[in-house]
This record gives C-alpha cells, structure tokens and sequence, in this order.
DNA sequence: AAATTGACCTAGAACATCTAGGTTATTGGA
DNA sequence: TCCAATAACCTAGATGTTCTAGGTCAATTT
C-alpha cells in the first residue's frame, strides 16, 4: 500500500454521487469498497464518515434509502440516485472541474 | 463575473505556496489579487481565510514575515518562502496532482 | 473635511471529515 | 459448541479550515 489520502472536504458527496450511479442501488459498504478499489486504494474513506454523508444526503433528498439483504446475507440499507441526485451529481461534477482548471491555471501561471 | 468557487479545504496553502514561488516576497493584498487574477477570478480567497493561513504558515516555519513598504506608500507585511516551504510546496503539489487524478479514476470507472 | 482605498487583523460560525468508540448478526474455525 | 472474525450499521465529539462580519489605521482622492 503505497499511501492513502484524505478526503478533501466537499469531494465526498460528489464521490459518492458517482458511485451510486454506476448501479441501481448500492449500500454504504459497497459504496466504501468502490471507492477504494476503483481509486486502487488512494482513496480510502472512513465509515464515520461516510454513513454521516449519507445521512445528510438523505435529508437533502439527493438519495432514497430501504433496508434489504447483501450479497453475504446480511442487513444492509440500499440506497438510491433521486432525480434531484443527478442533477446535483452533474453540478458537482462540473464544479469540481472548475475548480481542477482554476488551480491548474494558477500552478502554471506559477511556472512564468 | 461569471461564477466564483469556494476554496476546498486543504487547497488554500498550496495556493499560497505557489503564489509566493512566483517572487522573492509577497504582501499579503498581493498574494489575494494574484490567486484571483490568475485564475481569471474563479478562485476567490476571503482575507479573513488568508491572513490566519498566512500567519498559521509562518508558525510552521513555511514562510518568514518582515514589514516594509508597499508599491502605493502603504505599511504591508512581506511574506518569503522558506526552505521548508519549498519543499512543502512540492508535496502540496503532488498530493493534489494524486487526489485530482483517483478522483479523474473513480469518475471514468463510473462511465462503464 | 470627508470618503475611499490599501493593508492588516480577529472572534466566532459553519461545516465536513476523522477518531474512536459502540451494536447486532452471521459465518468459520478450534 | 463456543469464540473470533467479518459484515454492516451507527453516533458523539475532536479537529481543522474557510467564511462572515466585523474592526483598525494611514494615505490618497474628492
């Protein structure tokens, strides 16, 4: 393992936006797990960190949530792009692009 | 004014850190016109976020601080880049080159 | 003389993430 | 059978950064 960064505050929700579009519907230890191997491990978010963001999510109506079973058997709570969801993952997308081309304007401008 | 983006916690030091590479010293004003001017206006930093960075920097020993004399005949404190805070700026650097790029994976894989 | 600008400052609010705990239930091994 | 490990969830409080919203002082402009 070669390291592993924080999250950046305000990079979360966008992560996980993403992640639940690539299913119908994921729990929160799916999410954590996507998150990790498709980063290949630079990402790694904690629990108390994510089921929070969720949470939050939920309330914000950006995700619908229902209790089910897991692969394994087990309870776990799916939860579920609203439309409201999509349409913030695209904003989220958007800024965070933004935002990649601001810094990477001012790192080359340092560069003059 | 098209739009301005919050700065993300944890950016605001590399953003300083590079500003300052771009001279010998910088004043703080300056530092502030020219993270906005060389991001076309798109980053905005507050002065009540950069003067506690600036001075939380400085107590880090990433940057020295001396008054002088600003270009309009005005009292202004000059910030310096240490030794250690080149090769801060250099980490910053590549930790945010890693994070944009997991989060460029985490984004694709989510395309499939 | 007054208003604006330049430059600096700080206290407290807001907010998200992490730390560090905890719960329950199932599975696997000793 | 019993215990440990795993899966899945949860929350309270700590931490740390940025923003809001003020304020000061001196020089320039009106």
């Amino acid at each position: 393992m070669t390291k592993s960064l924080d999250i950046m505050q305000g990079t979360l929700e966008l992560l996980i936006l993403k992640t639940l579009s690539t299913a119908e519907s994921m729990h929160g230890f799916e999410i954590l797990r996507w998150i990790q191997t498709s980063t290949q491990g630079v990402l790694t978010v904690e629990e108390g960190s994510l089921y929070p963001a969720l949470h939050r999510m939920q309330n914000r109506g950006l995700l619908t949530a229902e209790f089910g079973v897991s692969d394994k058997g087990r309870r776990a709570k799916y939860y579920q792009l609203t439309t409201k969801g999509r349409k913030r993952m695209v904003r989220a997308e958007t800024d965070w692009a933004d935002y990649v081309q601001a810094v990477g304007q001012l790192v080359e401008a340092a560069k003059t």
